[in-house]
DNA sequence: TCTGGGGTCCTAGGACCC
DNA sequence: TCTGGGGTCCTAGGACCC
């Protein structure tokens, strides 16, 4: 059986998160930035309307930010993670199959909807994750992946579609794939584009209808699977249980530079605890591990460097104590006097199953206890988050990302909730309620403003 | 002054083996 | 002068995604 996609992608989702619990800045431009505060990585419709581009450096655009008065967010990821986590909850309703793509975007199989209103049943779902969550998405509809995606993405654009656009064997199709350019294709990206633009490829439409040969001479197979999804043949699944990582990456520019080996040591310390809950997260344990460091590549006026090193572990590990030591050792290796350090990263390498480690014979690690001291300080540092550190990240942690502009934990902390004004009189008929709503604690930004 | 972070898949070529 | 062939594994680099 032919099956039926439908892609529901969250419209301006962090600038949307943020509007939920700011509903005055309905209608006003918001971006919100990338770690430290860098680039744009999300705005609002008016701020796109007033020309911010993505992903572009704040300071670039610094006097349209103030010229129009547009609000300007740190990025939130607490916030913006929960609020997806209830999206999907709602989407969840609608499909016996749903493939979480990103935090935004989610791919739902309608297969079982066919020969129905598909196009309203994307506006109930819709209206549905709007009033129950407060964030808009926009509901695409089509034969495959692809073409769900791009049905998505006129939804958007398109005023009369109003969010929701069903191209399943629909006679707009040829129109709708003539108007979408090829960069606009998913799986298109820049490399894919010039190559078919230079060979007089400008459109889907006519992706679509290009030779096979050729295609899979200049684009290689993933080209090429792309083409049949745009016929309609489904070459992509929905892929319903995440699968292992088999890489795994903790890497952040600092919020200032870094000069000492001690504060380089901090840093590598801290990403690689967290690359180790990350991993264990998955119940992996890493074979290898690289440590990499970088002066600020963009700066002509100062030396450059980069370096990496990477270390092959006896045995795999999922350890923090254990990984930080290899990390800080890699640390040591690349640090160099006199220069300006501005990014590094701690990658895993050949993951494994906890499960199942090949035992080294010189091994002189106790690695039930290991396993039992890690349990109990992911549980800790789960019911109070990041209760639990290695003194080796260092406390005051100078370095650290900056996030000038965040908003509250609204959703995932209670000293932080949103407070709600109202009336004593409307409270008389909360009845024993009261109390607990006057006694929970008020958010201090909140009340600064 | 100020420029993000974290992934996947595919392919070509070299090393190595029988 | 003649100098095999085929297979696998690994890695680096390039393409893509959000």
């Amino acid at each position: 059986m032919n099956p039926i996609f439908a892609l529901a992608d969250c419209n301006n989702f962090y600038a949307s998160c943020e509007r939920v619990f700011a509903p005055a800045l309905e209608n006003q431009p918001i971006v919100v930035l990338s770690n430290n505060d860098g680039c744009v990585v999300a705005r609002s419709n008016e701020a796109k309307t007033l020309g911010i581009p993505i992903g572009v450096p704040v300071f670039q655009v610094q006097n349209l930010i103030q010229t129009h008065q547009i609000r300007v967010y740190s990025s939130n990821y607490t916030l913006y993670g929960d609020m997806s986590r209830r999206v999907m909850e709602t989407l969840c309703q609608f499909t016996p199959a749903l493939e979480i793509y990103s935090i935004d975007e989610a791919f739902l199989d309608l297969t079982g909807c066919r020969g129905q209103d598909l196009a309203g049943y994307g506006r109930t779902i819709r209206n549905t994750v709007k009033k129950w969550t407060g964030i808009p998405v926009s509901i695409g509809i089509g034969r495959t992946k692809t073409l769900a995606k791009l049905a998505n993405r006129l939804a958007k654009k398109s005023a009369k579609a109003a969010g929701v656009l069903d191209l399943t064997d629909s006679p707009h199709l040829p129109l709708a794939l003539e108007n979408t350019e090829i960069q606009d294709i998913w799986g298109v990206g820049p490399g894919f584009a010039k190559r078919l633009r230079q060979a007089g490829i400008q459109t889907a439409l006519q992706l679509r209808d290009a030779d096979d040969g050729w295609v899979r001479k200049h684009l290689g197979v993933v080209g090429l699977r792309t083409v049949y999804e745009l016929r309609g043949m489904s070459c992509y699944g929905l892929e319903l249980s995440p699968t292992d990582k088999k890489n795994i990456v903790v890497s952040k520019s600092f919020g200032r530079k870094i000069e000492t080996l001690e504060e380089l040591s901090e840093a590598v310390a801290a990403y690689a605890a967290r690359a180790a809950e990350k991993l264990r997260r998955q119940n992996s344990a890493a074979a290898a591990l690289t440590v990499f460091a970088m002066t600020d590549l963009f700066r002509k006026d100062q030396s450059r460097y980069f370096n990496s090193r990477t270390i092959e572990l006896p045995t795999p590990t999922s350890d923090t104590g254990e990984l930080i030591r290899y990390a800080l050792e890699a640390a040591r290796k690349i640090y160099r006097k006199n220069c300006l350090f501005k990014k590094a990263g701690v990658m895993l390498n050949a993951l494994t199953s906890a499960d199942h480690i090949q035992a080294n014979l010189f091994d002189t690690i106790d690695r039930p206890r290991s396993r039992r001291l890690m349990d109990t300080l992911d549980r800790i540092n789960a019911s109070t988050a990041a209760a639990l550190h290695y003194a080796a990240e260092g406390l005051a942690q100078p370095w650290k990302t900056r996030f000038q502009h965040r908003s509250a934990h609204y959703t995932t902390d209670w000293s932080q909730l949103p407070q709600v004004k109202t009336h004593t009189a409307c409270l008389w008929h909360t009845g024993p309620s009261y109390d607990k709503i006057t006694k929970l604690p008020i958010n201090r930004r909140e009340t600064e403003k």
